[in-house]
DNA sequence: TGCATCATCCAAAGCGCTTTGGTCAGGGAG
DNA sequence: CTCCCTGACCAAAGCGCTTTGGATGATGCA
């Protein structure tokens, strides 16, 4: 059944009928109600190719998702995030498109899905410290939004990001309130940005108490259990050991949950952990009473936002140029039972 | 740059042009490679929509994704397994496209991918023991494999699958070999196929030794942390509790061994733990050795076999209806430090 | 009554591609 | 020399929608 087809069923020119379904005011409302309930009936539905090869308009918002050759991880985070946002573009009627590649094809892809015109804008996932993807994209004039921020990045764009700095000076600053000098910093790849202000916010808010951030007691890495256990193995096995962790990750803050097991340390007594919580739906920090002393911001509601703010940059850019728009996130101290005050010897 | 204009340049049709671009016999050798050299020049791309109008093919691959209102889960298996798929898709130059719908609108929505003609197959994902939406797809001529099975489902469908079953089975008889003989089973959802096989595999085996299952020690719900953890420490308490645990995913055995730690025990010498492991990029069972007895079964490579699979049969079927595939993979019992002699007590 | 106005509808021209059904010249067979 | 292929190209008709630029008759107003 197409808009023809329909139009002939109704004795109406697909004028007609088009304009009555996209609610034009050229059309009496005894016929809009007409169509609309035949349309209904023969449950017609618009080609969505024809629809937009007509528009110009591809009612499509395209995620590019690098697979790093070297480290082969999908990002956790991940699937709450496209969550959040896939929730907000069915909504509104968009379409959701995601290109999984091979990371030295993002360039590529990028130039792709713009000339061929497949996607009215999309999210920029992951950014580093300095990330060419950014003037890419201005320079192809496809509208973005970037999850994070890229401190590097000169010009302006938009972004929804979370306080990564605030949270992690907020979350060692507590540490130190509680009597703790000795603090590891289990960070993520300080080349991606996030992990970038997390580490400043930590050595920020060292300094602010007199105290010299300790390279030994600062790993970075991709964001998993084993990287937690095996940091805080080391660690722990050096002289100097620190009385505190603080993770960027649940998942870190797990492996250091194990390491301290392992060795016999009660954990919020004998050592403390500060985590960044995500907030994802499958891994939660427990429930009223959380298991880790945590930042915590929903990565879903990134998600969202994200989504929304891309939306609203589309439609207003249709008339006019939009200027960016920004959505800083702030992510409360959440205390839980793994922060105690630093033993005493 | 269209069609048209590089014609243009080329002096040339746009029949030709399009020919030469889409290896078609009917031009020169000459010509084509003058017209492929153009388009490289002017960094020509068809328009995607104006492609996929003119062909009647929409060359991209839809997943429906569930948000249920109930548990708010975004299951963690997705990622991985749509970073499979996802490679396979961009590497046959199809699309992917997302919806990310609540539960209730799922039907809607297959209906609807299906008459706006956005996409040509999908995937199924987390089949229930009774799914209608298999009926529906079906219905709908819509090509489609289905991730895992639905075992009240009667008619024949393409499926990509794990042996949850014999898995475990394997792994009940590795607790009972090991003198186990009170074992309790922390299970997903069990009105998911998947959950349901497993128990079966479960029960399976210890009515092959003789033993009976006991209700008390069966757990079923959201494969969380959360649920190890609050499962162990209720079965922990009761009369007759279990010398060995056997679980559904990593997560949930990271929350048994919270909770055996917390209660003084020791892993893998007062109680064993073997758990099935989806190999999670992020979420990996430790590394050579692994840290749980775990069947293991790799979810990405399902997603690229369930992607690899569809795009055969669409391409299979442009031509004449082809009969459904099946693929059904084993999942090896990986022996790693969780698990020990039953106590002799 | 006459003219402008308006509400309501329609025909036809795109959107950028593929594909059908040609044309046209050159070459081999008869 | 004619006839018929055949290889190489092209014009034009779709694909299913939107949108421009009318057409038509009813209404308002002087």
């Amino acid at each position: 059944m197409n808009l023809k087809d329909l139009a002939e069923k109704l004795k109406l020119s697909p004028t007609t009928v088009s304009r009555a379904l996209n609610g034009y005011p050229e059309v009496s409302e005894a016929t809009r109600v007409k169509v609309e309930e035949a349309a209904r009936r023969f449950n017609y539905r618009p080609n969505t190719q024809a629809k937009r090869l007509a528009t110009g308009r591809a009612m499509a918002i395209g995620h590019v998702i690098p697979i790093s050759t070297q480290h082969e991880i999908v990002n956790p985070v991940f699937a709450d995030f496209i969550a959040g946002a896939g929730e907000v573009y069915a909504r509104s009627g968009y379409d959701f498109l995601m290109s999984i590649v091979p990371d030295a094809d993002q360039d590529r892809t990028y130039r792709e899905i713009r000339s061929k015109g497949s996607v009215d804008g999309c999210i920029l996932h992951g950014p580093l410290l300095s990330d060419p993807r950014i003037s890419l994209l201005r320079e192809l004039r496809l509208p973005f939004v970037v999850h994070g921020r890229s401190t590097l990045e000169a010009g302006p764009y938009s972004w929804v990001d979370m306080n990564n700095i605030r949270a992690f000076q907020r979350a060692t600053e507590f540490l130190i309130d509680l009597g703790h000098r000795r603090i590891a910093l289990i960070n993520g790849i300080e080349t991606m940005d996030f992990a970038h202000r997390r580490r400043l916010g930590f050595e920020q808010a060292l300094a602010a108490r007199g105290l010299v951030p300790n390279p030994a007691l600062m790993a970075s890495g991709e964001m998993t259990e084993a990287q937690g256990y095996d940091e805080t193995m080391a660690m722990l096995a050096r002289p100097g050991a620190p009385t505190a962790f603080l993770t960027s990750s649940l998942l870190s803050a797990m492996g250091v949950r194990r390491a301290l097991v392992e060795l016999g340390l009660v954990l919020g007594r004998d050592v403390s952990i500060v985590t960044h919580d995500d907030d994802l739906s499958y891994l939660k920090n427990g429930g009223e009473y959380p298991i880790f002393t945590a930042t915590r911001s929903s990565v879903r509601d990134a998600g969202r936002r994200c989504a929304r703010m891309l939306l609203r940059q589309i439609e207003l850019g249709q008339k006019a140029p939009v200027p960016p728009a920004f959505d800083l996130l702030d992510a409360p101290l959440i205390v839980g039972a793994s922060t105690g005050p630093a033993p005493s010897i």
